[in-house]
RNA sequence: GCCCGAGUGGCGGAAUGGUAGACGCAGCGGAUUCAAAAUCCGCCGCCUUUGCAGGUGUGAGAGUUCGAGUCUCUCCUCGGGCACCA
């Protein structure tokens, strides 16, 4: 065997391993029922051109899970598709000319390519787009039973207009204001929409997040949060010179024990009786359009006064005599919350308390806190909102809270005006998108017979390839080719509509495709009930919501719609939500001077240097020639600036922070203080904090490259090694250096256990046995460790196992079969993380049979430790002596081995320890 | 404002209530080399000490315990989610 053959070339053997994976087609999987099935899917990705860090990140980590399956026997679904429909295709046809289907598949191809040699045990065979007309045709027919089972519904709604996108969004992508993808600021509209009614499986949806055993409590809660169960009560009020119409009001409270301090009611701007009153009132016609002007950011909630206007109408309090209140028009309350009215107790709700001091509202407490006398209960600037005792309430006089709140919703009831209501934050999943690139809703608008389903065998609705993107606005309208066609119920000339759906309703049921592709509807119930639910599903917390709840809505909705089986309810049995790649930033000031004066002929521009105290702003004239300007802590443009000595005077025209990637900054010096520059320019540059790969702050390192230098094993390694997975990763060159030295120093110690030679009779020597014995207990100790680092999820630390693993081999005295049998169980552990090493290693071992066939290696609990172990003793807690006994030996000789210990002695100073703790194994402590 | 979560060396991070700092990165010293790279060996929390050794140490403070990074309470800092939801 020559050197060369022994160097590894990552490239060429990563290439050989998944040409034969390939040609065995391993990572096919069929539905098998006498094979115990596992389906791990990561988050599948938009195709938005090329493959990042974060990718890599999230597909390693399925492919660790998928292949730790294999090897222990499952029949493992891994599956790969594409959420190809959505804006960025549209903006890309906008700005390139190129039609949104060919940017898309193009994108495709090329992050294929880019996937296939990470050695991912994908089972391409199942790979789909969601723009695909198969896919989304299926996804029509979805829509349609749930029209029809009265799950799918259209009505009249204010909706988030996003201006720029010039489309409607749902709530939960509206993030502080503004659109999640244009970060415009959201108007509201009025338009017909479809919706989703996902609020009638509110309940179910709360219900069953206790039962996601295996999903991270902060994404349990955050779903709780949203779907946002509140029980109160609904009472009816009466009310006073009201317009015909509007007989009562209904209001809708979660404390209905603090009806006796009511000093006003109020209803939304948008309420029916409000809208009323507006078409006859110039002041609150006014009032309502200017509640419209507000958005609801962050900032416009923090700073919006409440405001409203009295509509004269008087509300009688139902259970005291002679007694009304004033009805107001108010800003703060919600008309898709509750009734859209409320009952005003200032005393103790904030927002009615501010209300009320800004009207001069009458203020009553009613709960008195516990241990303060009545007199001392006094209205400040804050409701009190804490338990207490009921007071100035009538009969209520002297309960608690619960126990007034049954009362009076009691007394309520038998009044016939009031029942107990639950309510719920979350609202109806509207779908609509005035959008081209989306997934068509198949009906049809007759004038005669209004919205008609579309022919189920006309499906799919296709969409129409001529498209115009010259004009903002859905393309769909513009397009009368497509968009007119026969009723299908009456013949009549009809119009389609133009609306997609939201790009959520494609990854709400991917997963369950993924178990049939092919199916000719939209699932095959016999693969979907092997395969469903996905065991593991793997994804960014980003989607711990929207994606998630819709998701499970869509399992529920597909079951009663006859599509899957009862029990694929909760789609993902486990979820794992992992951290993000991070990297340091790396940016320069460049500041630009005009009317340079002095002795050296300066160009214009020049680079500054800031940190936390100063901003230095240098012109470099050579890579080690620069002219200093005078440091001060900031620089404003319009300043003249100074060198210290005076002599050159510029002034400062421009300031503009730029930011560079990685590659363009040299390494680390070998030293702290020495500071990262351009490479290019010599440049010093200002290094920030790790955060997110983004395009915008430049720091990102593409992961082709990185395969192209180092390999994809190399990649994986370090991607698993670092940090926990449910963390941020920061990416580094040296750490990745780190991964890649790891892989050769396992290469090279494969080779130099292979060609060693032993002698005969090396058993003999105690050194020997000892080597022997060490070893087998790292061996033992490392299916442990990578088993258990797997399965809980903790890869960090099954890297660091195979790591003492691959030190303690490497220095093992060990005779060679010795060392053989331990680095095939290395093969088999490195396997999930580094696949092409490991079946290159095990090739070399000579097996004929792939790797990935290899079943999972046990562990003996009786090698996990020595025969004689190190036991720490402490005094008082404090580790102060260690005793070396054997694995068994028994408490009463470790008392007398401890009494005799000289330090223990030495510490006792002649009396005898109040006790003595043995913790078997582990530890023992002397109380003095 | 409400609800979560997290604070451990220079850094990423280990540690069923039982030897804090595994493993990796960076750094330091040595071997090898004409030299460097690569590789190998050793050191590496802080303070005192030439050394032996001793003290101290997991954001701060208290508590439970034979024993606390881990459990309880209070506080501080950072991160995340929700946000006029009656």
């Amino acid at each position: 065997m020559s050197e060369n053959n022994w160097k590894y070339n990552a490239k060429e053997i990563e290439l050989k391993w998944q040409a034969v994976w390939n040609q065995l087609d391993l990572f096919k999987s069929e539905v098998n029922q006498s094979k115990t099935k596992y389906y791990v899917l990561e988050m599948f990705p938009y195709p938005s051109g090329r493959i990042h860090m974060g990718h890599v990140r999230n597909y390693t980590m399925g492919d660790v899970v998928a292949r730790y399956k294999m090897a222990k026997g499952y029949n493992v679904l891994h599956p790969m598709g594409w959420d190809a429909f959505g804006m960025p295709a549209e903006n890309a046809a906008m700005e390139k000319k190129i039609h949104p289907s060919e940017w898309t598949y193009q994108n495709i191809d090329t992050m294929r390519e880019q996937l296939k040699p990470m050695g991912l045990s994908i089972d391409w065979s199942r790979e789909f787009a969601t723009c695909d007309p198969d896919y989304y045709g299926q996804q029509q027919t979805l829509f349609l039973d749930m029209l029809e089972a009265g799950l799918a519904y259209r009505k009249n709604a204010i909706v988030n207009w996003d201006p720029v996108d010039q489309t409607v969004l749902a709530n939960e992508q509206v993030e502080e204001g503004r659109g999640w993808r244009s970060g415009a600021l959201v108007e509201r509209r009025e338009l017909v929409q479809w919706f989703f009614k996902i609020s009638e499986f509110s309940d179910d949806l709360l219900k069953s997040v206790e039962q996601l055993a295996n999903w991270p409590e902060k994404v349990k809660l955050m779903q709780k949060n949203w779907i946002g169960k509140s029980i109160g009560s609904e009472i009816e009020f009466q009310l006073e010179n009201a317009p015909d119409g509007f007989p009562n009001l209904n209001v809708y409270t979660t404390r209905p024990d603090t009806i006796y301090g009511m000093s006003f009611a109020g209803i939304s701007p948008n309420h029916p009786l409000a809208i009323f009153l507006g078409k006859n009132s110039k002041k609150i016609s006014a009032f309502i359009s200017d509640c419209e002007k507000i958005g609801n950011t962050e900032a416009a909630i923090d700073t919006a006064e409440k405001k409203g206007v009295d509509t004269k109408i008087r509300v009688v309090h139902p259970l005291i005599k002679n007694k009304s209140v004033p009805l107001y028009i108010a800003n703060f309350i919600l008309m898709d919350y509750g009734t859209g009215a409320i009952f005003g107790c200032p005393a103790h709700d904030q927002r009615d308390l501010d209300f009320a001091k800004k009207y001069s509202l009458e203020i009553t407490p009613v709960i008195q806190p516990a241990g303060q006398m009545e007199s001392s209960t006094r209205v400040t600037n804050t409701a009190y909102t804490g338990p207490g005792t009921l007071i100035n309430s009538d009969f209520l006089n002297g309960k608690n809270i619960p126990d007034a709140k049954n009362s009076i919703v009691k007394h309520l009831e038998n009044l016939k005006i009031g029942k107990t209501r639950t309510n719920f934050r979350l609202r109806d999943w509207g779908i609509s998108r005035q959008r081209y690139w989306g997934c068509p809703i198949p009906v049809i608008h007759c004038e005669s017979c209004g919205v008609v389903p579309e022919d189920r065998q006309n499906l799919p609705v296709l969409l129409p390839k001529n498209v115009d993107f010259s004009t903002p606005g859905n393309p769909l309208n513009k397009n009368l080719d497509w968009r007119q066609v026969d009723c299908p119920k009456c013949g009549r000339q009809s119009l389609r509509e133009t609306d997609t759906m939201d790009t959520f309703v494609d990854s709400s049921w991917y997963f369950v495709r993924f178990t049939d592709p092919s199916s000719t509807d939209p699932t095959n119930k016999r693969s979907a009930d092997y395969w469903m639910n996905v065991d593991q599903y793997i994804g960014g917390v980003e989607h711990a919501i929207l994606h998630l709840l819709y998701s499970r809505f869509f399992s529920r909705a597909m079951h009663i719609t006859n599509h899957l089986p009862k029990k694929s309810k909760e789609p993902f049995s486990a979820l794992f939500t992992q951290g993000m790649v991070c990297h340091e930033t790396y940016s320069t000031c460049t500041f630009k001077i005009e009317n340079a004066t002095g002795t050296l002929n300066l160009g214009s521009e020049l680079r500054g240097l800031k940190s936390k105290s100063k901003t230095t702003i240098r012109f470099m004239i050579s890579k080690d020639e620069f002219v200093v300007f005078k440091p001060r802590k900031s620089f404003a443009v319009g300043e003249t600036i100074t060198t210290a000595d005076g002599r050159i005077k510029a002034d400062l025209v421009a300031v503009e922070n730029e930011w560079h990637p990685p590659e363009a900054v040299t390494e680390t010096q070998h030293s702290k203080d020495q500071a990262k520059s351009l490479i290019s320019s010599g440049a010093p540059v200002e290094v920030g904090g790790s955060i997110k790969m983004s395009k915008s702050k430049k720091n990102v390192v593409d992961p082709i490259d990185i395969i192209e230098q180092y390999g994809a094993d190399t990649a994986r390694w370090f991607m698993m090694s670092d940090s926990p997975p449910e963390r941020d990763v920061e990416w580094t060159t040296s750490g990745v250096e780190g991964a890649w030295r790891h892989i050769q120093k396992v290469w090279k110690l494969t080779k130099d256990i292979l060609i060693e030679t032993s002698p005969e009779d090396n058993k003999s020597s105690e050194k020997i046995r000892n080597s022997i014995s060490e070893l087998e207990i790292a061996r033992n100790q490392a299916i442990k460790g990578v088993t258990d680092g797997i399965e809980s999820f903790s890869f960090n630390k099954a890297v660091a196992k195979l790591y003492e693993f691959t030190n303690i081999l490497a220095r093992s005295l060990a005779p060679k079969e010795y060392k053989l049998t331990s680095l095939r169980t290395m093969a088999i552990l490195m396997q999930p993380l580094t696949p092409h090493l490991s079946e290159e290693i095990w090739s070399k071992l000579g097996n004929r049979e792939v790797l990935l066939k290899q079943e999972w290696p046990l562990w003996d609990e009786g090698l996990l430790q020595r025969e004689q172990i190190i036991l720490p003793i402490q005094l008082n807690g404090k580790k102060k002596a260690e005793i070396s006994v054997k694995r068994d030996v028994s408490n009463e000789e470790i008392e007398e081995m401890i009494l005799e210990n000289d330090k223990v002695q030495k510490y006792l100073n002649g009396t005898k320890p109040r006790k003595i703790i043995i913790v078997p194994g582990r530890i023992v402590n002397v109380v003095l």
